[in-house]
DNA sequence: TTGTACGCGTTATCAC
DNA sequence: GTGATAACGCGTACAA
């Protein structure tokens, strides 16, 4: 093949000026007369010019590419994410470098090695392992901006950017309450992992300020579909007048499983019981009864994170417009380094079929 | 900040050798002595040194990058596809450039254009709309191999590698005359897109070899759940005698649909209705009824298109592990371009329980 | 305002 | 077997 590479000498010697002029031209960063400004740019049309952009980051130390680590790309919750982060990176003129951890630590260390021989600009990290220390090391040894998304990373340095499950469990709570439960159950997931004690912690006040019981009826384990299905079964045994009339899950799977766990025994969803899940994927709406959740601000969250990484690395400039029709942006030259802060997004309810009245009401 | 670079002349001095000996040491194309070798693999590790990525790839004029253009990461299908993808590719020392098209033919050529700047060594395509001669143009130009993946392209002159729904198709016809159906109708895509009319020739084809009429209950519409939701409605209004007893669509979504439009008119799956299904993502199975589904080889799909733009990359020469512990595996020279011909996967049929013994069956 | 020359970090070609 | 040196394509001091 070889399809020989049109460079910036090629575009001079076709306008006739000198390969600083195009340059200039193409980076807008210096006063070009007009005659020769339009020379070049037909030269780089006529040629089809493309500036390489391995050289470009050799020469400015900076990529316009950011890393996307997270733990995998075929859940559709991070699929999501994934699709916000990408749009707002790509409309700011970023790439994106995606690596998928598949939940593996030994990945993600791996994957923070060939980011840093990358040159990537920045990384977010949602992590599934704890790799704080790892994630300060890379900062320290790349400079590039480094930002925690969606969980929380213990021992780690840099800015966050999640969600506060609070607002949704308290409106969750008060959702039921309105339905007239009042044995009202919970999924969570493992305990110790910080994610799944920030959520869990957030029913169990949501619950306590509303005066109910919230020790009873608690079930535990990863967020799977299993975990959901044995509470749903471990439930449907318990005596009519001891078994919760709604669950809230931490998981959308698990509210999936406990749906599916009940109801193998007999118990209806949301007659008999009502279920609230967590995350709001595509499949909430999709899924009968459509299932009522705990949402994550998933846009929001996706484009504050770009945002704000893109502050990190400086790039905030300006908009970024290229000079020259069809040549990519140019890149600037960093400066400082600035400090962001962490922010943390509210969950909200969205009310759907799988939460109804109370079997037990008198409404 | 600044975070120097560690270069190779660090290395160098630091094991008191020349920079070539270095280089020699870290690819392995050429002997190095023991005791010098030892010394530059110490002093690399010392001093962390990782390679830049830009350099070499600016050097070598090969990157170890492939771009990935999809239609929406936020769709299981595609979410699983770019999973396994990433991995096969990972595995094998090559980083994905995430290109989210968002069913956009604007950001596909806008796409093309930065993967052409980024100098990617490859580009796999799942295309959302005919851009065929873009992409003949974009290997003219740079070089890289390009694959089509998943959805054939019109007026594309590289390799393709898809999915045959025949077998599958075949399959679900028999599944559902073992199961007593007779009348079997199809919910499809829209008529005139590649892929749509292939599964839709696909099915057909099987249920005119069963001497089945197949041209009397066939509703069109986009991959979505609405397409899905009209066809279960208007398929609930006809008479009993005269509407189908089952239903094959040509996407997951549509079957969703299907089912609660149906289930809106007191048609109960699969009691009264058997439907099957397409794709087959995750959620397939956490659907209740547990849906039944022409599923795509996704796995296979997806390692076989990496094996084979790398073997059109020519990279397949080694399993290129890393000559030196911690430093990335050496890139070689490219040769000869190599041909990669078109690979079709079968489809199979994964059963589960939105198929049911027909209510008319005296089975 | 425009052009020349150097360096970014790497690999490869050439002498030794 | 080892070391100096020239590219790869770009942006920018510096000189004109």
């Amino acid at each position: 093949m070889a399809a020989v590479q049109v460079t910036v000498r090629d575009v001079a010697k076709k306008a006739e000026v000198s390969i600083s002029t195009v340059s200039r031209v193409l980076t807008g960063n210096a006063r070009v007369s007009p005659e020769l400004r339009q020379r070049v740019i037909e030269a780089v049309e006529e040629l089809g010019y493309r500036p390489n952009a391995l050289a470009r980051g050799l020469r400015m130390r900076r990529t316009a590419v950011i890393g996307l680590l997270i733990p995998d790309i075929s859940n559709p919750f991070f699929g999501q994410l994934a699709r916000v982060v990408e749009d707002a990176a790509n409309n700011r003129g970023y790439a994106i470098l995606l690596c998928n951890s598949q939940n593996s630590r030994r990945r993600e260390i791996q994957y923070l090695d060939l980011l840093r021989t990358q040159q990537v600009d920045g990384v977010l990290v949602v992590t599934s392992g704890a790799v704080g220390d790892q994630l300060d090391e890379f900062f320290k040894l790349t400079g590039a901006a480094v930002l925690a998304l969606d969980r929380r990373i213990p021992q780690f340095g840099g800015p966050w950017i999640g969600v506060d499950p609070y607002p949704g469990a308290k409106e969750a709570v008060r959702h039921l309450l309105e339905l007239g439960h009042r044995r009202i159950g919970v999924v969570r997931g493992v305990e110790g992992s910080v994610s799944s004690d920030e959520r869990y912690n957030a029913i169990a006040r949501a619950l306590d300020e509303s005066g109910l019981p919230q020790e009873r009826w608690i079930w535990s384990g990863e967020y799977t579909l299993e975990t959901g299905v044995e509470a749903g079964v471990a439930l449907a045994q318990l005596p009519d007048e001891e078994r919760p009339t709604a669950v809230i899950t931490t998981s959308e799977f698990s509210a999936y499983g406990l749906i599916e766990g009940a109801s193998r025994h007999g118990i209806s969803v949301p007659e008999q019981l009502s279920v609230v899940g967590y995350d709001n994927t595509a499949f909430a709406e999709v899924f009968r009864p459509a299932l009522t959740v705990i949402a994550q601000p998933i846009e929001e969250m996706g484009t504050l994170a770009v945002d704000s990484i893109l502050r990190l690395i400086n790039a905030e400039q300006e908009p970024q417009l290229p000079p020259v029709a069809p040549v990519a942006g140019a890149l600037q030259p960093r400066d400082e380094v600035e400090t962001v802060e962490d922010a943390v997004l509210p969950t909200f309810l969205v009310k759907r079929s799988s939460t109804a009245v109370s079997p037990h009401s008198e409404l």
